[in-house]
DNA sequence: TTATAAACGCAACTCAGTTGCAAATATATA
DNA sequence: TATATATTTGCAACTGAGTTGCGTTTATAA
């Protein structure tokens, strides 16, 4: 698992002290994360807007990802190696527990090969399961 | 395809104009709907809390059910037969367009079989796909 | 015809996420 | 080390989907 600072340096992005605990916030969580998740796991005064923006950030150097929510909320997760400072590249499945409403990414699962169907194109293919986490049951 | 009002008089819900015209315009519909998309499509003066209340109680009666959307809003399709009263039952995969932002259910590609695997107990499973619609490209 | 439960409409609210702008700060450069 | 510059931050105000409360209207059953 590379460093905070070094992740950030090599994005280019300003080694803030919120950055780097929020780089490692999601290094140390087994499933995904919301924006109101990161305020109260952080216990930094730091405004909405700025996790809001350090997200957005940091999804666009392909460092997180979002993966589904049960309540419509962004949610966001590690990503793996496989995608490049400009290109997410996804092939696994993600898991929405019913109970504790986490997202929990499957690297096991691989997705299943769909080929275009009647005039729709496929570009992308992701699939979802629900039922209950390790913890919750 | 059932008559509007037979399908409200078969859920035990009244024959409104509003809903009966509802119904309608999800049938006649290739893709799915949003709340708004439904007050632009039905020109009625119908307040936004009436499309939210009649599509809760469509869902509930297993009328309607809902699909993924790109931008994280609340979007309804028809329910084919398979779903009772009481329960949905779907078995089909949801194609979203990226270019028209609609949904569509395709109801020939059918859910992969995935097993419970290290710890996780699955329950459902969705299969969601992106690309381009027949009418876009 | 009347009673009653469902449906409706208005107003006001909630809450996630966004935008504008000015102040602060990390970092590269002189 | 000082200075310039782009990035990041914080505040305030906003947006827009969806919800809640409550009183009124309406479909339907008695």
């Amino acid at each position: 698992m590379p460093k905070a600072e070094k992740i950030l340096e090599s994005f280019n992005l300003k080694k803030t002290n919120f950055r780097i605990e929020l780089i490692e916030l999601f290094q140390s969580s087994s499933s995904s994360l919301t924006a109101d998740e990161i305020k109260q796991k952080i216990n930094s005064t730091n405004d909405k807007v700025t996790i809001y923006r350090a997200l957005t950030a940091f999804e666009k150097k392909c460092l997180i990802h979002r993966v589904p929510d049960k309540s419509n909320l962004i949610r966001y997760a590690l990503c793996q190696k496989e995608c490049s400072q400009t290109h997410h590249k996804h092939n696994h499945a993600h898991f929405i527990c019913n109970i504790c409403a986490k997202t929990f990414c499957l690297d096991d699962i691989k997705l299943p090969q769909i080929n275009n169907t009647s005039g729709f194109k496929i570009n992308k293919t992701q699939l979802t399961l629900e039922g209950s986490c390790p913890t919750c049951n």
